[in-house]
DNA sequence: GCCGAGACTTAGTACGCTGCGT
DNA sequence: ACGCAGCGTACTAAGTCTCGGC
């Protein structure tokens, strides 16, 4: 079989892609030099385009009556077909299809009891629609109360659930909404096969594919045939053994060895690093703390502020593991600093309502001026923004005034909105000196309110401001965009510290909602936001102890999946053709999780949130095959938008096993349902548990981002080149890691300018090569008659310059490649939250590359403990 | 066993600061 | 000294995943 093309693929990116905000302005394509192969394909897609490819949004379908006859047709054909293929769904099961709440329409299970009843119909008052299927309507409803879903027993999800989770107005898939998306700009493109790592895939040798629309159910009977599973115990092989024992044999000859140089690489860690890997913190606590003067590694530049580098450095990696779930032994600080209270405009700056001044009570003018800084942004003009603004500023004017506003469009903001700006220039024109105040000021809040003492040692404090009041904010086409964030006060936070602390002191005539000393928890203290009513935790910094050990453990899981990871994909790869569709809907997804490192995909709430999906929440829409692309065969294109409404689009070849399955998963579905009505992410992670202890579905985006990183690394390093030309090969497999995570950012602002400013400075530094070859030249010919040292030295000089002239030349040359592949890609992300920072540091030391250039001083004291324990010889 | 709440990580952007070139 | 590009930081939204209560 194709084990090995399988490994050999995931992992890196063989496919094409555009990854661009819905919004999208077009972009340029990014090469992916890992393998000198251009990866992108330019893809243009425009939001408008993209919306397009979805029609039928949920919202639409909500709407349509027709869409439920649809649907319940489609019910009924599809589940009596699909009882044949899978006889044990449940009828339960049927309904996952949609998470819409009309197309329920999933084939049954008849071993599986039925949930629909119980499902509870909430909301009488929603549309017809929702009711349609009766007592398992779902409504979607806003309210918590309403928001069941309903889930199979496994867990999968239910039609209804989904579809009630998705809002009937939003558009379905990555369509962003009106709108809204996201800014940034358009597809990028992609590569195809540019993978980093070179996939080869391999065709099904069967000769005869069938085409899609022929082979009925391809999968269970071609592919699936006999599968060595019986229904009934397949469940419980895969608890116990679950993948081990099919797998045994596979997994014999490839990997189980492996299993082995595992052992030696623990002892590895074991030494080199305090924590095991199987295990999990557990031992006592052991109070030893050594604490250690270190000097940081001297700043390159600015050595005068070499003292403030001094400081002093808690190597909490070299102490023992602490007891599980105890977060601390002692914490002690100061509380969190609230927003400064709104100043009232002066009375010069008015408010006009149809055209006449009119003056706003406080609050009512506080949040007004909330607005009024907007005016100039894209927000202001975009109607949920609008109307959800409205809505709640409305509430908190005074009667009167409410009586009076009724009309955003008559509301003139106009002087507001220049006061402001004013302000903001005044403060950009503060003479140094006042700026100098304003920083000491920030400096001693940083000093007072910016620490916290925790088991013995002072530790940063991430964010100990609490969120100042405004306009909610969200990214993409959210329904609650607009929304009035209120300010937060004292009564609203509840404090977290040790019981026999000196605890934080409310602000005057204030008082805090709650102290308490939970040790099992990292959190300072907490307050409820209004616009989701989720929480927000004032937590320590990423250089705190706290932060870095569980970082460090996050890399350790991954580390620990590098060992077994042959042995799960020879699992899922199995498991592509088994006669049990949750089990194939499973390993599908896994597997794109693996290779395109696709997040997770929880359900979400599209009344509360923008709709954005990953993969397990993937809808039919999403996804388009393409029985050939541009050469390649079995081609998934990928089309959605994923976290933070940024766009994901890829082309991607992939096995026909997955493509047959693909289908198969999408026959009798429309838009709007899901991909997988079988899986969620709860279904997933728990199958995943039993595959590797602490393996979750995002533990492959940092497996295969590090594992990457570590490849490209390997490929693209040449011990020849200068520093400059090793430290671009960094940063193209850093690139070619953020571009298989799909982070991109927007092209920055100045981005043509500061490139046509390189570009200057390359001709004129060529232009002055050209010069100085010429005067050498001269020299030299001079030289010949004269033999003489003066012209002997002016020579050597001309020579040396000639030299210099043509490395900076390089340099600059390689600073602009190196920005214009980077024109939209973030690098950052990847490099804080994926990749594991001790593959780096071994770089830096191996290519004796300083590792400066690779981490600024947030970086380095972020990862002080890669720093410390790392060697050249590290391997991920 | 399900569900929501809670906790924590991951994410892109706005903006201020720094340092370089002029 | 000034202006500006680029970097770094602050900010906070939006994910993932766990856990506890019903």
């Amino acid at each position: 079989m194709d084990l090995q093309s399988a490994d050999s693929g995931i992992g890196s990116p063989d496919s094409q892609r555009v990854a661009k905000s819905a919004e999208g302005k077009s972009k340029k394509p990014v090469e992916n030099h890992l393998n000198g192969t251009p990866n992108n394909v330019s893809h243009k897609h425009s939001s408008s385009g993209h919306k397009h490819h979805h029609k039928s949004s949920s919202s639409d379908k909500h709407k349509d009556p027709n869409r439920h006859k649809h649907g319940s047709d489609k019910q009924r054909e599809h589940s009596s077909a699909e009882k044949i293929k899978d006889p044990n769904r449940s009828s339960s099961e049927k309904h996952s299809s949609s998470k819409h709440k009309e197309h329920s329409s999933r084939p049954k299970d008849p071993n599986k009891p039925s949930k629909e009843h119980s499902s509870k119909p909430k909301e009488g008052h929603h549309s017809a629609d929702k009711h349609k299927h009766g007592s398992e309507g779902k409504q979607k409803s806003s309210s918590s109360g309403d928001k069941h879903k309903e889930r199979h027993k496994d867990g999968s999800k239910h039609s209804s659930d989904k579809h009630k989770v998705r809002k009937e107005g939003s558009s379905s898939s990555g369509k962003p909404k009106s709108g809204e998306v996201r800014v940034k700009t358009e597809p990028g493109v992609s590569q195809t096969g540019s993978s980093p790592t070179k996939i080869v895939i391999k065709k099904e040798r069967d000769g005869s594919q069938p085409t899609v629309k022929k082979e009925p159910r391809a999968a269970d009977t071609d592919d699936d045939v006999p599968l060595a599973m019986r229904a009934q115990g397949e469940k419980r092989a895969h608890e116990s053994d679950s993948d081990d024992e099919p797998l045994a044999a596979r997994a014999e000859k490839k990997k189980i060895k492996k299993e082995k140089p595992s052992a030696e690489a623990v002892a590895r860690k074991r030494k080199a690093e305090s924590d095991d890997d199987d295990d999990k913190p557990i031992a006592k606590p052991k109070p030893k703390k050594k604490k250690g003067k270190e000097e940081k590694a001297a700043p390159e530049k600015g050595k005068k502020k070499a003292k403030k580098e001094e400081v002093e450095v808690w190597k909490w990696w070299e102490e023992g593991p602490r007891e599980e779930g105890v977060k601390w032994r002692t914490l002690e600080h100061k509380g969190p600093v609230f927003a400064p209270a709104y100043e009232p405009l002066p009375d010069d700056v008015q408010f006009l309502y149809d055209g006449k001044v009119m003056k706003l009570s406080e609050e009512a003018e506080e949040v007004a001026g909330f607005f009024g800084r907007m005016l100039d942004h894209d927000y202001s003009t975009k109607d949920v923004f609008r109307k959800n603004f409205f809505h709640d500023w409305r509430k908190v004017m005074t009667p009167e005034e409410r009586k009076v506003i009724t009309n955003l469009d008559k509301c003139d903001f106009r002087q507001m909105d220049v006061y402001y700006k004013e302000k903001s220039e005044e403060r950009k024109a503060m003479t140094k000196e006042q700026k100098q105040e304003i920083k000491k000021q920030n400096e001693a809040m940083v000093e007072e309110y910016g620490f916290c003492t925790i088991d013995g040692h002072k530790q940063r404090i991430g964010n100990f401001k609490i969120e100042p009041p405004g306009l909610f904010r969200g990214r993409g086409d959210h329904p609650k965009m607009g929304m009035l964030k209120k300010r937060v006060r004292p009564e609203d936070v509840i404090i977290n510290c040790s019981k026999n602390s000196v605890y934080p002191k409310a602000p005057p005539g204030h008082k805090w909602k709650e102290v308490r000393h939970d040790n099992s928890v990292t959190w300072l203290a907490s307050w409820s936001e209004n616009i989701q009513g989720s929480i927000k935790y004032v937590m320590l910094n990423a250089t705190s102890r706290l932060k870095g050990e569980k970082d460090w453990m996050k890399y350790e899981t991954a580390r620990k999946l590098h060992k077994c990871v042959d042995r799960i994909r020879a699992q899922y790869r199995e498991e592509w053709k088994s006669k049990e569709m949750r089990i194939r809907q499973r390993a599908v997804a896994l597997y794109t999780i693996d290779k395109l490192a696709l997040r997770a995909g929880n359900e979400k709430d599209s009344d509360e949130a923008a709709d954005t999906v990953g993969c397990c929440s993937l809808r039919v829409e999403h996804i388009k095959l393409h029985r050939e692309h541009e050469g390649k065969e079995f081609v998934v294109e990928f089309d959605f938008l994923g976290k933070d409404s940024i766009r994901y689009h890829n082309f991607v070849a992939v096995e026909k096993k997955v493509f047959k399955n693909l289908q198969l998963f999408m026959e009798n579905k429309a838009d709007g349902d899901d991909l997988f009505d079988r899986l969620n992410t709860t279904i997933l992670n728990k199958h995943l548990q039993d595959c590797m202890e602490g393996l979750t579905a995002k533990v492959f985006r940092t497996y295969n981002a590090s594992n990457t990183l570590q490849q490209q690394l390997k490929l693209l390093t040449n011990s020849e080149d200068s520093v400059a030309a090793k430290i671009l090969s960094y940063n193209r497999a850093n690139r070619a890691v953020a571009i298989l995570c799909n982070h991109q950012r927007s092209v920055p602002k100045t981005f043509e300018k500061s490139m046509s400013n390189l570009q200057a400075k390359i001709d004129k530094k060529k232009e002055d090569i050209k010069k100085s070859r010429k005067e050498y030249k001269g020299l030299k010919a001079d030289y010949k008659h004269k033999r003489d040292a003066k012209t002997a030295g002016m020579l050597e000089r001309k020579k040396k310059q000639m030299e210099r002239l043509e490395e900076q030349l390089m340099k600059l040359e390689v600073q602009a490649t190196d920005k214009e592949e980077n024109k939209e890609i973030a690098l950052g992300t990847s490099k804080l939250n994926y990749l594991d920072p001790r593959i780096s540091v071994a770089w830096s030391k191996k290519w004796e590359v300083p590792v400066e250039k690779i981490y600024n001083k947030t970086q380095r004291e972020k990862f002080a403990w890669a720093l410390d324990m790392a060697d050249e010889t590290f391997e991920f």
